[in-house]
DNA sequence: CTCTCGCTGATTGTTGACAATTATCTGATA
DNA sequence: TATCAGATAATTGTCAACAATCAGCGAGAG
């Protein structure tokens, strides 16, 4: 009974909705890479729906900042140049900060982060690229949980689904493993000791230096690769 | 024809964009007050559009905060508890506070801060208390805008626009015209002269302070009005 | 009298068809 | 050959009808 009602909670939601979080998947996953387009006819016909649902559901996904909209012309997945990947992580630094703030005042946290933490560890023991990402944004998400928060866990969502894509998209920089726990260690002691304002800092100055090193990273290879794969000025956009 | 060009710039959005802005308009100024119960039907029937059109509207003021969506039921205008107002005010004190930091590195920030600054002390010499508002948001936004930062920016106009709807539904908080400009100067000062780090502790005491003294007022005025005007647990809820 | 079960009205969820708009292609022309 | 105008196909914008679901109400059993 407990089961079965799992079962129809999962495939109770409405359709709009289930097929928003299946885009969703699939852009943040890689699988439909950034610039690609989408006309609401394929993907009605890919999901079996019709196309006011499959439009509602892009809509969703357009205020999350994945798609954009072309008016009378079409959908497309957003790409992310270096200056947006800058705000990204700028702007997750800021919300992460307040996050580990708000964090290191609550009473579950020594248990919460040292959970998150031990995983993290043994991820990164594993040496499994895909499961260290995940382990890895799991525990920022702790703490944005931790803080109680809910509009700022929204707001930091849509931030993370968009570094999800790009992840996927982009030859994403993996750091050396040690290198990876050694980061994340002032951070995980400030909010477990804690202490808010040092939290706070950390958090930051984590996200920022990440953010920094990727955006180097990118402009760095849009220069060598000046010219080189650059696209056509593509007529139109087909 | 500049004229009509601009005329039908604002006349050409689609439907759905327009009855969007219709509706968070009526709501942010408090023409519809929290709580209420919106139901596509009657809308449709006051604006002369389909359902369809009015209920993507919805979805995207729904992504903004404004309204909350019961399946199957109805939709509703959020309503704001004083933890709400909490998280308003935490999360705003973190967007200015990047905000503040990036356009401390502006090179318009001077003559942009100075104008926008003028105005404030314009509204409050006037008296006119919607002027006044309307001034203060107006500065801090263009703080926003000299980061140039879009996510930031469209992440921010979601709390705006629900502060103001907060603003509209209670008894506002207006402070003494000559303590709101004095409580604004180190901020201004901070930008104008171009001290990142300064700009941003500036920004972040500031939207603390008035959020703290907001959400003090109202837990008070909850605790004197406890069980007075307490809607009775409505059954349904029209 | 109280509680449960099923009915009913109202509202949203979903669909398919039609209208408006855009991008592309074609062909003529300088 | 390059350029521009109009036709054309493809796609989204908008609408009205049908299906699914929920809150409330009342009858009947205990």
């Amino acid at each position: 009974m407990a089961a079965l009602k799992m079962v129809s909670a999962v495939a109770k939601r409405s359709l709009d909705k289930a097929a928003a979080d299946a885009l969703r998947q699939a852009i943040v996953s890689g699988e439909v890479q950034p610039g690609t387009r989408l006309t609401e006819m394929e993907i009605a016909a890919q999901f079996e729906l019709s196309r006011g649902t499959i439009r509602a559901a892009l809509q969703r996904l357009m205020g999350e900042g994945l798609i954009v909209q072309r008016p009378y012309s079409g959908w497309e997945v957003a790409t992310l140049t270096s200056h947006d990947v800058w705000e990204l992580y700028t702007l997750r630094a800021s919300l992460e900060g307040l996050a580990a703030r708000l964090a290191a005042s609550h009473p579950d946290r020594r248990a919460r982060m040292e959970i998150a933490f031990d995983a993290l560890k043994a991820a990164a023991d594993s040496g499994d690229g895909r499961e260290i990402t995940e382990a890895d944004l799991s525990l920022h998400k702790t703490i944005v949980s931790l803080a109680g928060h809910s509009r700022l866990a929204s707001q930091y969502d849509v931030v993370e689904q968009q570094v999800r894509m790009f992840m996927a998209s982009s030859n994403a920089i993996l750091p050396r493993s040690a290198m990876l726990i050694e980061n994340h260690v002032p951070l995980v002691t400030a909010v477990s000791e804690g202490d808010p304002d040092l939290a706070e800092r950390c958090a930051s100055v984590h996200s920022t230096s990440s953010g920094e090193i990727l955006v180097r990273h990118l402009e760095a290879q849009q220069h060598t690769h000046a010219g080189e794969a650059a696209e056509p000025p593509k007529p139109g956009w087909r």
